[in-house]
DNA sequence: AAGAAGTGTAAAAAAATGTAAAAACAGGAG
DNA sequence: CTCCTGTTTTTACATTTTTTTACACTTCTT
């Protein structure tokens, strides 16, 4: 999944180099020029990362840290001018989970990003464990959460992954419409586009797997101008 | 309670400066000057943390690193000489915690060290070693640790090191999706690079030996756009 | 009933994964 | 040092899965 890292930094032309360099290893960058606004952005956007530089015009690193900690966990790489040992010190004390000196390569900033993002628990729902409850039952059928396929009257259908999530969307919350929107959340992590039908293909691949008739679904119904339904009562 | 730091640099000067400073906050320092009784000395006093030079006589200290991660899980806050920005890429990618860029001010060192104790969750002595099992089993599988062997219904199959790793990640993790990103730290301590599809192949070997039918695997599934997941339910 | 907006789905295009085979690497043995 | 051997990574192409596209069909609005 792409993650999102907020870079707060006044030099245009590092925003400009670091923005190219992440986004060619997948990260989603927003930028900010000062930390005026950092709350506010944090808020709107949740970013999974923040990369802030200690020494900002009108409002100090240290202070928008300290502000950032008041309300929000994410994880902050400090940018510290060479040598400034006290401005570390106390950057780390106020609760940033590394910092890089700077001048820096790039390539060692990635390498932090990356470990910092790896030793953040998972809280996101496709990485979560999945034997809380192993199976889903509803209307006749079973879905084998740890296998992701469904057995239909003692037949095993295999499903995609994406297939498999968006099913599992459906039936943990049966008889209640859920929007596109949604659907897309939970099933592929990001965002539903206007004009986007990749959903109602998944819907349509599979109804052909658990509708007697596909033609008349029973079992995922359309909601017109909402979302689709699962019905558990057959 | 207090905690056991075993500091390993050659510079006499420093061993003794940092035991007077480090002690004065409630440390217990142990200190040897060179890498080679490392691995010995973390097996008989179970340390809390390792401050290591990457400068070291006889065995440099990206080796030793190497040997600690080998058997250890104890953190390692590597120390480097200035601006040796590829050491400290490799120090990281070999499963350093931290590294501070000589010369420091002990204040920092301080600092690091509990910011990286900190974030450790507590775990006892006796676990800083990181074979307390020597067995996994699931799923029908049985992963021997000492031989890096898998029995798979009494037949004994070979495993290279790298396949040993990442089943072994895949195995204390069952029915949880595991990133490329996270398999590739855990199985070869190095980060995962886009395109990189060393951690597919590895996989696709992994299922030729332990899956069945590798063409429809049941044991490690793919979930497509995130990662692999080991089944146990089967 | 006619037009607009929303949905169904086959098929093309794009993206991600599977895997054989070549290349690069690592660790002895001589 | 070179050669040998086994391992890992990269490459290249096949295959699978997802997304987009296109158009038929349905439902809503007026």
């Amino acid at each position: 999944m792409e993650k999102k890292v907020l870079l707060v930094d006044d030099d245009a032309k590092l925003r400009k180099l670091l923005r190219e360099y992440l986004e060619g290893y997948g990260f989603h960058i927003l930028t900010l020029a000062d930390g005026l606004s950092v709350a506010k952005t944090i808020r709107e956007e949740s970013p999974d990362m923040i990369i802030l530089d200690i020494m900002l015009p009108k409002r100090d690193g240290l202070e928008v840290l300290k502000e950032i900690r008041m309300e929000f966990s994410v994880p902050v790489i400090m940018l510290t001018a060479k040598g400034e040992d006290a401005d570390r010190i106390v950057g780390l004390e106020l609760g940033a989970d590394d910092y890089l000196p700077k001048p820096f390569n790039p390539r060692e900033l990635l390498a932090r990003i990356k470990a910092v993002l790896r030793r953040l628990p998972d809280r996101d729902r496709s990485n979560a464990r999945r034997d809380e409850n192993m199976f889903i039952e509803a209307g006749g059928l079973m879905l084998n959460k740890a296998k992701q396929t469904l057995l239909i009257e003692d037949k095993e259908v295999e499903l995609s992954s994406t297939e498999y999530k968006l099913l599992e969307a459906l039936m943990e919350n049966p008889n209640r419409v859920m929007s596109r929107d949604k659907l897309m959340n939970l099933a592929r992590g990001r965002d539903f586009m206007a004009f986007d039908r990749s959903i109602d293909v998944h819907i349509s691949k599979l109804r052909a797997k658990l509708e007697p008739d596909p033609r008349s679904p029973q079992r995922i119904k359309t909601v017109w101008g909402t979302g689709y339904m699962f019905v558990d009562t057959l």
